[in-house]
DNA sequence: GTGGGATGGGCAA
DNA sequence: TGCCCCTCCCACA
């Protein structure tokens, strides 16, 4: 489920369950080679910047975990179960133990590796003080189609395949309008809408974007075939025309709109 | 039981 | 552009 909402959930999560004291950090899978060298280190802070996590240890290291499409973070109490063969990384303090599996990437980096990390980065929509204009630049300099600008990370850090699709559903935008024919107030729009969603992404834990589920109160009750408009609803009718869903590939990856809606 | 996708991204060519 | 990595799950035999 990982799009920068899951990632801002579980820097949420571990920053008030792990952050402050010594932690311990194993790697029952063995692939995380560097384990060893932070287990009962102090952890100090967790960040997320887009989609990707970022633990601070004493001494200025950071483990940088990118979920990638697979990846998953299980949070629970303790006592752990014996870790499986499949858990990159374990931390564990007295009360509570989290278990990485399936990332592409989990790695000690020093500050400076940090640096390069976010400076590759656009505005993240959840984080405080990010600046839309900065992503607007980029937007209107480009011929690339706003879809593909989307969930280009370096023009905004944070949004999938999924945010995607619905906010431009949501926008009424035609996916495939090149970057340079976007609007500002357009532009600015969809920046507001991609923060409420993911906000209400990051309480509920779960991407709903239909209205009224998108009010966070509502989210829970709204049925998985429910909670979107066009992604993955190839096949079926679009819920506000009846028009069919189209999908089809941009950059790799699958495309969903309503050609009717988005115009 | 098997195979193909899936909310990602880096890399070579 | 296509290939590769990482894991889980579901549709289909």
């Amino acid at each position: 489920m990982p799009e920068g909402h899951t990632i801002h959930r579980i820097a949420g999560q571990h920053r008030t369950r792990f952050v402050g004291g010594p932690v311990s950090v194993t790697s029952p899978q063995g692939r995380f080679l560097e384990a060893g060298r932070l287990d009962g280190r102090e952890l100090r802070a967790v960040e997320a910047y887009g989609k990707h996590l970022l633990y601070e240890f004493d001494g200025r290291r950071y483990v940088h975990v990118h979920l990638g499409l697979f990846g998953k973070v299980r949070t629970a109490g303790q006592p752990a179960p014996p870790a499986g063969a499949t858990v990159r990384m374990r931390l564990s303090v007295e009360d509570w133990y989290s278990d990485l599996v399936g990332p592409t990437r989990c790695r000690l980096i020093d500050g400076d590796q940090r640096a390069m990390l976010l400076a590759r980065l656009g505005p993240d929509p959840l984080r405080r003080g990010a600046d839309p204009s900065l992503a607007f630049r980029r937007i209107q300099a480009s011929r690339q189609p706003i879809a593909a600008l989307l969930m280009d990370q370096s023009v905004v850090a944070g949004i999938g395949n999924v945010y995607r699709a619905e906010l431009l559903f949501r926008a009424g935008l035609d996916p495939y309008r090149a970057g340079l024919e976007v609007s500002e107030d357009i532009w600015h729009g969809i920046w507001n809408d991609t923060r409420t969603l993911m906000r209400s992404g990051v309480r509920s834990g779960r991407i709903v974007t239909t209205e009224p589920a998108d009010r966070e109160s509502m989210s829970r009750l709204v049925r998985a075939s429910d909670a979107h408009y066009v992604y993955r609803r190839t096949g079926r009718w679009c819920r506000h025309c009846r028009t069919d869903v189209r999908a089809a590939d941009l950059t790799g990856r699958t495309l969903y709109w309503c050609p009717t809606c988005q115009g």
